[in-house]
DNA sequence: AAGTTTAGCAACCGCAAAACG
DNA sequence: CCGTTTTGCGGTTGCTAAACT
């Protein structure tokens, strides 16, 4: 109610955080593991407010992350997710498991909004698109339909993956216990060696100041687009020896590391089949029931539009 | 080559919901 | 159960680089 936003305070920074501030931060998350956001600036001594570092974290520094370059399956799933979701971006993020709901939230309003509409200004006529979501009670109804069936599924994998799943009450990531830490963060390491490799090459030239630095080098560039099926789930098997060699000391991979896990993402892989909702999302032949359920959202010119 | 416009993206802000005591 | 604190989400802003004139 009555309290004050945490960024009023004086000698709080904002604007694009520097690579020294995401080394703290990600040093500090190392060792205690994400949460508590309220005590990290006071803990770690950045100038920043508490959700500024959660932020931070959660778009940037956490590990696999993927930037730039959606893929066409990618899009595909955003603009089918939208399309039934509206502009529910962490419900949508939670399907897409590299990508940050900030980035989709970007890439939607960038890249697709006008895709669409081109689309749309070709066909020209004809109902609601995909851009135009209908009504929100029938918005409602199809998420509503969207979570029992994903529960459904989630109860029906439970056994396989029930060691797993702890991390994770539901299917969307709008909440979250906090402090669940699951079994496989190692892969910050890669994050941070990745971070550490590029300030490195880039503070020669100056210490460039400023977060597309630090996001680049913590994320894009290294991360080319493999698709999917790398960098996320990849990590931990091939762990990266080379991105451990050239972590610092405080950083270095270290069995305390798998505290540290995908904290703001669920875990949707280790729940449901990420290929089976991916099928039902992407085919539309896939079935009966879930064919009406989207077509009733979904314009039929997005669906064709790749 | 210089100035202007546009596009892309990182970060901020305010609100709402969840968690806590 | 209620008030307070913390966290998460979505909309928006502002900066930078690329494209255009």
């Amino acid at each position: 109610m009555g309290r004050p936003p945490c960024c009023d305070k004086v000698g709080v920074k904002k604007g694009p955080w520097t690579p020294e501030e995401d080394i703290i931060l990600v040093s500090y998350i190392q060792e205690h593991g994400p949460g508590n956001w309220r005590s990290v600036p006071t803990n770690t001594g950045l100038l920043r407010c508490s959700k500024s570092c959660r932020l931070r974290w959660t778009n940037y520094l956490r590990p696999g992350i993927k930037r730039g370059n959606f893929t066409d399956h990618e899009e595909k799933m955003i603009i089918h997710l939208q399309a039934l979701l509206g502009n529910r971006w962490a419900a949508i993020a939670s399907y897409l498991p590299q990508r940050t709901d900030n980035d989709i939230k970007n890439y939607w309003n960038t890249h697709l909004k006008k895709k669409l509409k081109k689309l749309q200004d070709g066909q020209n006529h004809g109902g609601f698109s995909a851009s135009q979501p209908k009504g929100q009670w029938e918005r409602r109804l199809q998420t509503d339909i969207r979570l029992a069936k994903q529960a459904l599924c989630e109860a029906l994998s439970l056994d396989k993956s029930s060691s797993l799943t702890d991390s994770k009450p539901s299917t969307t990531n709008v909440t979250r216990p906090h402090h669940v830490f699951g079994p496989t963060y190692a892969s910050s390491a890669e994050n941070i060696a990745r971070l550490l490799e590029n300030w490195k090459k880039n503070s020669p030239k100056q210490a460039q100041t400023n977060s597309d630095t630090a996001a680049n080098s913590s994320c894009s560039e290294t991360t080319p687009d493999h698709g999917f099926e790398h960098s996320l789930f990849s990590f931990n098997s091939s762990n990266s020896s080379d991105a451990s060699q050239s972590v610092d000391e405080n950083v270095k991979l270290t069995p305390e590391t798998s505290l540290f896990h995908e904290e703001s993402k669920p875990n949707i892989e280790n729940q449901v089949p990420f290929s089976l909702l991916e099928k039902w999302l992407l085919d539309e032949g896939c079935s009966q029931s879930h064919e009406d359920l989207i077509n009733m959202s979904i314009d039929d010119s997005s669906v064709g539009l790749f």
